[in-house]
DNA sequence: ATGGTTTTTACTGCGTC
DNA sequence: GACGCGGTAAAAACCAT
């Protein structure tokens, strides 16, 4: 089978292949990675990265505990096995299984566990509710190709929504969709609440309701939007090359410093303004018209914005 | 609900290729 | 003439009150 020396073994690190042939040399022996969820073509290397449809489990566990506590064999109406995971996991020492004492962070964090154990089991309804969000918060996070931190600060957020009873009467998927924008806005990730509302089937007005209720009733802390969060992407969506990059910057960063030029004022309007005029600095001129559209706004805040940053910063343009 | 602010819509004029 | 750009007025959206 091994005909060349310089083959990788992917048979090796226990995973099947995929009975699909690759799209570059057409070979036959497609490897997953297991971590990464990546397919990765034996022959020639090639990562697959097309959105299939993941057969497996939804979920990815790193240790032993977590892959125990989140099975849930036939399905999470059926049979959930949830609960059991938390109770054979969780004993009540504050020792690990060699008979370890716990460093206090961790016993914090078993603790909460521990509460989270009782209620799960006294509301069973919260309970399936739970299991059912997290499972469309992995459907949902997987389709936007979101971080994992920020796929556990949404569990996390949608945890405390269950904790101060926003679910009742309130449409899983919404609130989930709400959770994951809002944790993209916690951690400054730049997707708009359309983005993740599309692939949700959810009424993007509808995620911003209950957005707006999470960040409420939760005393969620929201940073300011800052236009820089934006320049990556949108210097890659519009093929303009990365050197670019810190011009733009620091046209935002002379903004901020200057203040009142930043409060108030759409953030995608401002990252677009500054990569105009970055474009003119630099000559790599990019139209209005596809800023505007690739940012999301109209040609007219791009000018705006290229306006007030040209007159407020003195900026001298050939 | 209301009022103030910002963005969008729609339209026009100017210059260039 | 099509296109990019700049400007404007009015409508719409947004936000705090």
């Amino acid at each position: 089978m091994v005909s060349t020396g310089n083959k990788s073994r992917p048979a090796q690190s226990g995973r099947k292949s995929k009975f699909i042939t690759c799209p570059e040399c057409g070979g036959r022996k497609i490897a997953r990675i297991p971590r990464s969820g990546e397919s990765v073509c034996a022959n020639c290397g090639l990562v697959i990265s097309e959105r299939r449809i993941d057969t497996g489990p939804e979920w990815r566990a790193f240790t032993a505990d977590e892959r125990t506590a989140r099975t849930r064999t036939g399905g999470p109406v059926k049979y959930t096995h949830h609960d059991k995971g938390l109770a054979t996991t969780l004993g009540w020492r504050n020792t690990d299984s060699s008979g370890r004492k716990l460093s206090s962070r961790r016993r914090a964090e078993i603790a909460r566990l521990r509460k989270w154990q009782l209620r799960s089991r006294v509301h069973s309804s919260v309970d399936r509710n739970l299991s059912q969000a997290l499972s469309e918060l992995e459907r949902l996070s997987s389709q936007l190709e979101l971080k994992r931190g920020v796929k556990e600060l949404a569990a996390m957020l949608y945890r405390k929504a269950i904790v101060n009873r926003l679910i009742r009467s309130r449409s899983i998927d919404a609130l989930v969709a709400a959770a994951v924008y809002a944790a993209c806005r916690i951690r400054q990730i730049p997707r708009s609440l359309k983005e993740i509302a599309d692939p949700s089937h959810i009424d993007w007005k509808k995620v911003g309701r209950h957005y707006r209720l999470l960040v409420r009733k939760l005393k969620i802390k929201m940073p300011i939007p800052d236009p820089s969060n934006y320049v990556p992407k949108l210097i890659t969506e519009l093929g303009l090359p990365g050197i670019m990059q810190e011009k733009v910057l620091e046209v935002l960063d002379r903004a901020k410093a200057h203040g009142g030029l930043i409060i108030g004022r759409d953030p995608r309007g401002l990252a677009a303004g500054a990569i105009y005029i970055a474009s003119i600095l630099t000559d790599n001129r990019v139209t209005q018209r596809e800023i505007a559209s690739a940012a999301g706004v109209t040609e007219v805040t791009v000018r705006n914005r290229y306006k007030d940053l040209v007159r407020k910063l003195e900026l001298s343009l050939p």
